[in-house]
DNA sequence: ACCGGAATAG
DNA sequence: CTATTCCGGT
């Protein structure tokens, strides 16, 4: 009693379609590094609020892509300290957990905006849908002609978003999805690809208009329990962010069983991998809930949307990243050993782990960027550039030994698993990495469709650099 | 308001 | 590990 803790009654981390087994995998809750924890992540929490319209007075997507306001931080605090079971939470507390996000990359501040935060979304994309790590597996490697591989299914960047629906815009949202949240996933941090453009420190962003948000047009077959998705900021929207391909994805076969299911309750993108049939699944069909007071919520649909690139976009990349090497992050991703999706997560997972090093290392002042973070921050400048971003991660190198675990089933065999790469639709832009790239700055809209031989031929430097590094 | 160190709880 | 709690500093 002291607390009731009502507060899985009321924001249920996963809604209540999910049974127990069906759930996410593990890695989708929490870093593999902590067993045991799997509560709620606060900014797991962040977003299911945001994601929720009844809690729109309180906190709400407002300004650049992924940024949020936090309009009245008491009764956050108190949702959270509900949620945690923490009565004494407050605002201040709050604040500094959101600030432990920095390092992690969570999550930025916008200077200058009270209470205003920013989703770095590439991370929390990564970490929670592993399997765009495949960006970073041997996979895509194959990709690249690494391995010899022969067609791989596009993790591009731009394939990632096309994952997303777009993003939540500020405006209110006719939809669940608008504001989408995020799914719960452990944060990691430590890879750095992700640094995706979208995420839109990079680029230019425009604030959005309200009007954004969007409605996808299509309607999701299922629901996603919690719904999250969000990241999107819609950032991918437009103008800056590089759209997908429309059928990026990979085709549902990819998935095998487990993951399957799994992916039937995830958001759009994925779930939309899998046969209708399956997809479905779940849904939500419970409803129920409402919770009242406020959370809850649980019910509502969330509507997926998947944005339907109808003519599928452009791809545009638009990275506008800084340029910092690609070699390293390649590098990076090009370690791990797992093999298939499995890894994604662990390389990306970890991430949160690390984040802070460990004491000693702290103490020895050594902070895995410095100046990353400081980046972070962007100080908007006008609102442009929002700031931040992000990143340069340079690297930080342990990740790879994360992976020691690869959750997913799928790994073992990626072949097999993997599904006929062939299926899919061509690779526009191949190498997710590459995204990262610096490339010349996108036009505000965007790009016309990159060439790909000069993706080949990037990747091909890439991999050549990496090689370099290697020896 | 916001930042981040330090100690500490789970 | 993540978050909580405290807290001194801007």
């Amino acid at each position: 009693m002291d607390c009731n803790c009502v507060s899985d009654l009321l924001l249920p981390p996963v809604p209540a379609l999910w049974t127990p087994g069906f759930a996410f995998p593990d890695w989708a809750y929490k870093p593999e590094s902590s067993p045991g924890s799997r509560q709620i992540q606060l900014w797991h929490f962040i977003l299911e609020l945001l994601q929720k319209e009844e809690y729109q007075g309180v906190i709400a997507w407002q300004g650049d892509y992924g940024e949020f306001v936090i309009k009245d931080p008491d009764e956050v605090a108190r949702l959270w300290g509900i949620r945690k079971c923490k009565p004494h939470m407050n605002y201040d507390k709050l604040s500094r957990a959101l600030r432990y996000y920095y390092n992690k990359r969570i999550l930025h501040k916008t200077k200058g905006k009270r209470f205003t935060y920013k989703f770095n979304f590439s991370k929390v994309v990564l970490v929670n849908y592993p399997i765009l790590d495949m960006a970073n597996s041997p996979f895509f490697l194959a990709q690249n002609h690494f391995n010899g591989g022969s067609a791989a299914p596009d993790c591009s960047p731009e394939a990632i978003q096309s994952l997303f629906p777009r993003l939540p815009d500020s405006g209110r949202g006719t939809s669940l999805f608008d504001r989408g949240s995020a799914p719960p996933g452990p944060e990691g941090d430590k890879l750095r690809l992700d640094t995706f453009p979208f995420l839109g420190s990079g680029a230019p962003c425009y604030s959005k208009p309200p009007s954004l948000l969007g409605p996808y047009p299509r309607n999701p077959p299922f629901d996603y329990p919690w719904s999250f998705n969000p990241y999107l900021p819609g950032a991918f929207s437009l103008n800056n962010c590089p759209k997908l391909p429309p059928g990026s994805l990979y085709p549902s076969q990819f998935y095998p069983n487990p993951l399957q299911s799994s992916l039937s309750q995830l958001p759009h993108p994925f779930s939309s991998l899998l046969p209708p049939g399956e997809a479905a699944g779940g849904e939500r069909g419970a409803p129920g809930q409402t919770g009242g007071t406020n959370g809850t919520a649980g019910g509502q649909p969330a509507r997926l949307c998947l944005p339907p690139y109808p003519g599928g976009l452009p791809i545009g990349r638009t990275d506008i990243g800084n340029g910092a090497t690609l070699g390293e992050r390649e590098r990076v991703e090009a370690n791990p050993p797992s093999t298939g999706l499995g890894l994604g997560l662990g390389a990306v997972s970890l991430g949160a782990g690390t984040g802070q090093q460990s004491p000693t290392e702290r103490r020895g002042g050594v902070k895995q960027d410095p100046e990353s973070d400081s980046d972070l921050e962007i100080t908007d400048l006008s609102d442009c550039s929002s700031d931040n971003e992000n990143e340069h991660d340079f690297g930080i190198g342990k990740e790879s030994s994360l992976v020691s675990r690869s959750p997913l089933v799928l790994d073992g065999k990626k072949g097999s698993l993997l599904p006929p790469i062939t299926s899919l639709p061509p690779p526009v832009s191949p190498h997710p990495l590459k995204s990262l790239m610096p490339l010349t700055p996108p036009p505000p809209s965007l790009p016309p469709s990159l060439s790909p031989s000069m993706a080949l031929h990037d990747r091909h430097r890439e991999a050549e650099t990496l090689k370099m590094i290697h020896s």
